[in-house]
DNA sequence: GCAATTTGCCAAAACGTTTTAGTGGTCTAT
DNA sequence: ATAGACCACTAAAACGTTTTGGCAAATTGC
């Protein structure tokens, strides 16, 4: 009968075995097929009879168990999300705003999510034994970076994945994004039709795709302008959070040319509008800003001020679970879904100098966005 | 042979078999029993095939299929966690510093976090089903409140659970929590001691039970000092974030006679700070607030000048992940831990004036914490 | 009225583990 | 030598579902 094992390992849980579908078929006088039949809606099974079954699962208080119909149907109605655990991580705001649009996703689906974190040495051995041991259908992927060694992959072990962003590959897979390029490309158009000449980027780490192509946006727009590259000065904030959007708007500032500020995060906006406030009077300074509608921080006071490219981060990740789960029920690779958003004028900005109309809503792949 | 279910349902995903205990069975030519036995550490296992087994394996790259495991020791390796979901509840910052220790924590004791969110509406409904279909072990329970009807739930429904914060009733359950009556009352001694005779509070929403209990020990502590009653101004912030903190401030400075402001949270201590600034030079107030060690926030320009009760919430995440795992592994009843928190005292503030000792690190139970 | 079809139900196999209850063989002590 | 203990392994049952492949009765078509 076996020794104890060395290590302390499984002690039985002290559970009241609960009502499994045997005892409701002994008291309904059914099989367990018509059952488990009866419950999934299947069409050989009369309607009185399944009355009779649906009642008498109420009353017993019968609940499959989940994990006997994991086993057998080898889908676990459970997808998974992997953070970095590094201390910055956790705080962004950003995240946790996508993480109630999964969470809302998820709960109209009937999915669960799985959130795990992993220091950066290990973090592809988690990815590992996801894949390996059957705890989830597929994953969700955040921030990628340029060519993601997460999405590698997950491409190669052919599992459901959605992105949240998008890196540069061409192949076809599951992504949520907004159309970082044409948004930038566009914002920064209408500021130079505004007239300005000289123009700050304050963007995120370019470490991530994100901000790399928000960067490129703003760097061909000006070059179709025809305004020497010198016109755009950019600055990076490494982390999301903290007095970089005060600092570095103070130090774009120093160059008394600059008449416009683009921000990549409203945190940063709103952090740097103490530094273009501080900065006097006698600038005059057009500021723009993603917005991203994070909970976190009330940009009313701001919105007259600032001019916005607004898009909602919560439906971005409904969005994201939403294509995931389509993925687990349809064969096939894995589609990309642009979020729509809007642009918001500040107070006497004049959107329609542009030559096409502001890309309100809008749809395009992720081929269109490379730039020529 | 069975119609088609009325609803979608179940397309099998396209997975490529995995390989299977019974596959590196035949490979190594032992039992199926023996393999599940060696990999599980039992003694009656010879080395010399354990280590065949082992290196199999790892070979064959065979991972045992977790459902099939949870069904069998029906034990799953997960926890759940329950947000609400109402726009405000995920942008707090305590939340997320939290969950990080959850999640650090959660990783080192091979367990896995479901988190999950529900409407208030329909709370309960989500603890019933986690409760019965067997997919999770325990429960984690985040910002009690007085009475709270989920700790009700989970105690009659026999379940493993553990509170970050503690409820008002006597029974033993598990939770984790920083001693938040004794550091109040401890705090606000050391403020009269100091000389001040007029309090400001800023606390947090008192319909949870930290806020609750942290008002009656400021309260205490002023009547057993012999102070009356309006030598304390309380005032309640229902938003972790938001301008709270710099209107509240405002409003607990229109009092001249007030000379010290006491805040729940560093969130609020920071934005207050502004309004202490503003209120003029001629004002100086002493300023104590409870310090979580927010990641979020910065608080190193203003460790010289606030007083501080200092304890971290990640090191309270990873105690609740703790407790909650020690709990399904041991029957019994579940157990309350205290989180350890220290005094930090602001420049020229005198901590000797106590009578006793500032408890920097000191341990209770949740009657000690009863008010007299 | 009879064959063909449809309807409504079911027994048994399968999913991939762990656990139970052994079984032979090799030591050790007498 | 031999009984008992121990060692190293295993066949079969169990966990609670879904799915497969029927089958008998009821209905339909002619």
């Amino acid at each position: 009968m076996g020794r104890k094992p060395n290590q302390p390992a499984a002690t039985p849980a002290a559970l009241t075995r609960s009502v499994t579908i045997k005892d409701l078929a002994a008291e309904l006088g059914l099989s367990i097929t018509t059952i488990s039949r009866a419950l999934n809606g299947y069409s050989d099974v009369g309607e009185k009879t399944r009355r009779r079954v649906v009642d008498g699962a109420a009353k017993l208080g019968y609940r499959p168990n989940r994990n006997a119909q994991r086993l057998v149907t080898r889908r676990t109605h459970n997808v998974a999300w992997v953070q970095q655990d590094n201390d910055r991580k956790f705080v962004d705001p950003h995240f946790v705003e996508v993480l109630a649009g999964v969470l809302r996703g998820a709960r109209a689906l009937n999915y669960d999510l799985v959130l795990a974190s992993e220091i950066p040495a290990h973090e592809m051995s988690i990815y590992d034994r996801y894949v390996n041991d059957n705890s989830v259908d597929g994953f969700i992927v955040d921030l990628p970076r340029e060519n993601d060694k997460r999405l590698d992959y997950l491409l190669s072990a052919h599992r459901p994945f959605v992105v949240h962003g998008r890196d540069g590959r061409s192949e076809d897979y599951g992504w949520v994004d907004i159309d970082n390029y044409g948004n930038f490309y566009n914002l920064t158009r209408l500021m130079i039709s505004n007239g300005h000449k000289r123009i700050a980027f304050i963007n995120g780490d370019e470490a991530f795709a994100y901000a790399l192509w928000r960067h490129r946006a703003v760097r061909d727009a000006i070059a179709d302008a025809g305004l020497a590259p010198s016109a755009l000065k950019v600055f990076n904030s490494l982390h999301p959070m903290g007095d970089a959007g005060y600092k570095l708007t103070h130090l774009a500032l120093n160059d008394p040319k600059v008449t416009a500020l683009i921000y990549s995060s409203s945190l940063m906006a709103v952090e740097g509008h103490a530094a273009v406030v501080r900065s006097g009077m006698d600038r005059n300074v057009a500021v723009a800003t993603m917005d991203d509608e994070l909970h976190y921080i009330d940009l009313t006071p701001f919105t007259s001020q600032f001019t916005r490219i607004r898009s909602s981060l919560r439906d971005a990740g409904e969005a994201v679970i939403a294509e995931l789960v389509r993925q687990c029920n349809e064969p096939g690779p894995g589609r990309g879904v642009v979020i729509p958003s809007t642009f918001e004028l500040a107070q006497g900005i004049d959107g329609t100098v542009l030559e096409h109309p502001l890309p309100a809503k809008r749809r395009q792949t992720s081929r269109r966005l490379q730039p020529a």
